[in-house]
DNA sequence: TCGCTAAGTCAGCATTTGTTTACATCAACG
DNA sequence: CGTTGATGTAAACAAATGCTGACTTAGCGA
């Protein structure tokens, strides 16, 4: 995401603007602290860090966000739209074990795994905990939804808790091999992950996979 | 930062007086530390927190361990003791299995809970960062090995692989499970776990289970 | 009882960190 | 031009944090 001035003289009105544009500066900003986030957790991750990463004075952090905090809860307030958005009813659950293939699988520093990671840091703040929490149960619903949770209650309440599962089988690969240098799981590519992948999440997610034993 | 014992002057014996215990008082800091890290991660954990936790000075924990990373560090190889101890090469994949069921099933803020969030926590000190990766990676070959791992390089690989991705599920689940409170996972119970966990790690680990999903 | 050493306490230091405040600079507009 | 409001910069402050050194105290053997 380097800022690309690309000069097109061509145009008559729009004068080349690079400098002073505070919406850029608020995207820099929040990229750079959901990296920083994502990779370090709140803690250990400090405001100038997230300026001289974003390339941009420490004190618009204060301006644009209010507070760190105030930053981070816009990071997460960004993932949890991400998140939020292919909610259709017409999601089968191929759609949505693909994509958690994708999302676990791709580059362990990738905008997926970094959201994903997101979800798993706190800054301590019972409102940006909140937005995490529900972002993820009501992901966890919808892979419920998906894989075919019915009307019944208790199934719906065992769908449920297999749909949890499910995602943190998808988060501890990401968590392993972003935060944890973790070999082979690290170096794999996304071939070698799909398949085992795929049949962990078909065993949890596919209604009538393996005996519901005892 | 919180429910301190405060003054009681009016109870005549009950200060705790603790004798002077060199080796308790490392203990305390070490069990504190341990579950301030494992919750709050090392860069939100100030040593004044571990301290009064502990019901210890602060100097004692840079008397003692040298410096908070050197605290987090002895928590990392405690951890690390505590993983590597049954390696007995007489372990069944049936055994090693129903530990980690019950590491991931149990208490999500009890001690085999803690210690798996601890191995996912950095402090960036390389040192603590290698005996962490050696760990996981040590616990991971033997669930392979367990696994029924041969010697043909390429099932080894796949194995290991597959291990790790065990790894990664029940890592996944005690974090879900801690961290955020995400429900109904959080308050399920163990036996409510343990069957799909059992499903999940019978997949990846059972040599034979590869064409099992219908 | 004395004296010594390990164990523990206390106050403060140097630095980091989040935040604020005052100032500088740029672009638009009369 | 000069003004004005938005944007960016620099310095500094107060609190927090890791750590240190001097001091006190308990335990214990001589």
């Amino acid at each position: 995401m380097t800022s690309e001035p690309t000069i097109d003289a061509s145009t008559d009105v729009p004068p080349p603007v690079r400098g002073r544009d505070a919406d850029l500066t608020r995207a820099l900003l929040l990229e750079a602290a959901r990296r920083r986030f994502a990779r370090d957790g709140y803690g250990s991750t400090t405001v100038r860090d997230i300026a001289a990463d974003a390339g941009v004075n420490v004190a618009l952090i204060n301006r644009y966000f209010g507070s760190k905090e105030g930053l981070f809860e816009a990071c997460i307030s960004r993932v949890a739209e991400a998140f939020a958005r292919p909610a259709e009813p017409g999601t089968t659950v191929e759609r949505v074990l693909q994509r958690m293939i994708d999302s676990a699988s791709g580059a362990s520093n990738g905008e997926q795994a970094q959201m994903l990671l997101l979800l798993l840091r706190s800054s301590g703040d019972e409102h940006a905990d909140g937005i995490r929490r529900s972002t993820l149960e009501g992901f966890a619903r919808r892979l419920a939804e998906a894989s075919g949770s019915g009307p019944d209650a208790v199934d719906d309440h065992r769908f449920l808790l297999r749909a949890q599962i499910a995602m943190a089988t998808a988060l501890g690969l990401v968590i392993l091999r972003s935060s944890t240098g973790l070999e082979p799981l690290t170096s794999a590519s996304e071939e070698d992950l799909a398949g085992p992948l795929r049949e962990v999440l078909t065993v949890l997610l596919e209604p009538g996979a393996t005996g519901r034993d005892r």
